[in-house]
DNA sequence: TTCTACACTCTCTTTTTGGTAAGTATAATT
DNA sequence: AATTATACTTACCAAAAAGAGAGTGTAGAA
């Protein structure tokens, strides 16, 4: 139940007219390590499902997300939430009651984050099937 | 001199404009696995790194690849590039010469993914302050 | 009284990743 | 005759990431 599937309407559109124009400019050099750094930390498998089962449900309990994360161990999701809360993209909010019950909820700034990847999204999306034949190309090639 | 500082501002209003939009809706669920899969196999630094050299300086050789990503190793860059060969991004043009000669651009499709990844890094580039702050108070809370 | 649910934490082991360094082939250069 | 440049490949090794599994504390259900 995650994947593409949760994107709105207006989100897709904008990305998909985006998909198809003309490449790159100029911006701020001085800040490239840096954005290479955040990039690096927030863009891992995980952090990425996360991001779409807590934009497609709302506010979620721990082993809500476990479920509904395919194939995550309870290990990574806490270490992902954890890395999640700390860079500020997703909230914690502990009920001190027993058994335990914490729920997380995405902040505005992990909400941008998972719009800012639905052009990603749409471009797998998009080129599977090239991707697929390329590759059959290549194996095929490098085969003989 | 690589980073943000290679995207067209078509590019980079259009992913502006992006970013200020509202969530999510539906696409195609049965995608999702093989979605997933594609985009942890491309969405890796070096991946990234490399789409962006080549994206700004156009047709490159193997060693002013290596020299353009900062601190990329030669078993690396060997092979990220034959794994984007690979996936159908980038294209490999040997020159029967010695010493040797071997080319490297973007196909289209490499392209097109350089496009998709302008949200994410303009993301990054936006909300550097807001990240180092959360993280900064993270940080501050727990130590104590 | 034993069991379950919950949200973890901790340890141990395996897998993956990536760096270093050496080797290869050959023509031109010093 | 030794060196350089090019684009690699291969072997080895260390570090990091990630999975598996057990342990924790407590209230309420069976």
């Amino acid at each position: 139940m995650t994947g593409i599937s949760s994107f709105r309407q207006a989100d897709i559109e904008e990305a998909e007219a985006y998909l198809d124009r003309e490449p790159p400019a100029e911006i701020d050099p001085r800040l490239e390590p840096l954005v290479n750094e955040i990039i690096s930390r927030v863009a891992d498998k995980w952090t990425m499902l996360i991001l779409e089962v807590l934009n497609e449900h709302g506010v979620m309990r721990f082993s809500e997300i476990g479920r509904a994360v395919d194939g995550i161990s309870q290990k990574m999701l806490t270490q992902t939430l954890r890395q999640m809360e700390r860079e500020g993209l997703v909230t914690r909010t502990i009920y001190p009651v027993v058994p335990p019950k914490v729920e997380y909820a995405l902040t505005p700034l992990g909400d941008s984050l998972g719009r800012a990847f639905c052009g990603v999204w749409l471009w797998a999306e998009r080129h599977i099937d090239e991707i697929e034949s390329a590759r059959a190309a290549f194996d095929a090639c490098k085969d003989k």
